[in-house]
DNA sequence: TATTGTTATACTCTATAACTATA
DNA sequence: TATAGTTATAGAGTATAACAATA
């Protein structure tokens, strides 16, 4: 009638950004568990799809790609050469740069890691439909391109 | 025809876990970015909104419900009651128990951060369209009440 | 001088454990 | 004894700043 706005008090936990904040951290703790194992945490993981994808490989452009400082690349490198998952050489051309390329071990871990998150994929769909799960995949997969990340 | 394997190899930066796990970060940390202006983490939007559902009033029931510790629960409170968010009151039926109330300002900071919420909504919401938007809201909705998330 | 990687240090967030008071 | 809250301490993860090597 008149007067009468339209004030939608919609409650905070029912909008989409908390629930996909709330919703993120819980899916990424399992993942977390899931590949702590194998001696690697997300970022490990990250890093090693990054080499795989061919998009970065000096720790410099790592870190940029990565949203992350050059120092923490440091220490994650290093874990995953331990792992025997990554090589570390100089590049020729610039000594400065040290290009790590993914082993064949290195591959073997990224596969455990997206067999990890492909179970936890399964156990979200079947919480919810095929249809929705498409809908959840096709959205999450425009919102990444849109977010500029990796993939 | 024979031998070959229906080998699904899909990359860690395609599954639905890896990107809800990286968005809800990126939006966790928006969020956090709105409302720091508050004085405000996004814990203690959590506990704003948890006291306003009335689902939880004492410090160990708040801790149960956010799946936090209570020692963290202290800390969220003292800041909530100095922010004049919060009242505490021992209960007198068990003087053990501190019971939190929201109070108006608190109601006002929880608008506060529903409208920064809001907002990160509608800037997801138009890099989707209304269709993806919508089925993303109805996904995250269906995976927050399986979760037992509030709200 | 500028850049890459490294090291040293500090900061944030959270949990664990010890403690106080009530029951 | 058991429980609610508090305090003290420690750990994980990350960033910032200073540094060494190379350009």
């Amino acid at each position: 009638m008149w007067g009468v706005k339209d004030v939608k008090q919609e409650k905070l936990t029912d909008t989409v950004a908390f629930r996909l904040g709330t919703l993120g951290a819980i899916t990424a703790d399992r993942f977390a568990e899931g590949i702590a194992v194998h001696g690697l945490r997300a970022k490990h993981a990250g890093l090693l799809a990054l080499l795989a994808s061919g998009a970065a490989a000096s720790q410099q452009e790592i870190a940029r790609t990565m949203k992350v400082t050059p120092s923490l690349v440091v220490g994650l490198a290093d874990d995953l050469e331990e792992l025997g998952a990554v090589g570390r050489e100089r590049d020729p051309d610039d000594r400065r740069r040290q290009v790590l390329t993914i082993t064949g071990r290195g591959h073997e871990l990224l596969a455990a890691c997206t067999a990890v998150a492909h179970a936890l994929d399964e156990e979200l769909a079947a919480g919810l439909g095929d249809a929705p799960a498409a809908a959840l995949r096709d959205a999450l997969a425009l919102l990444a391109a849109r977010s500029g990340l990796p993939g």
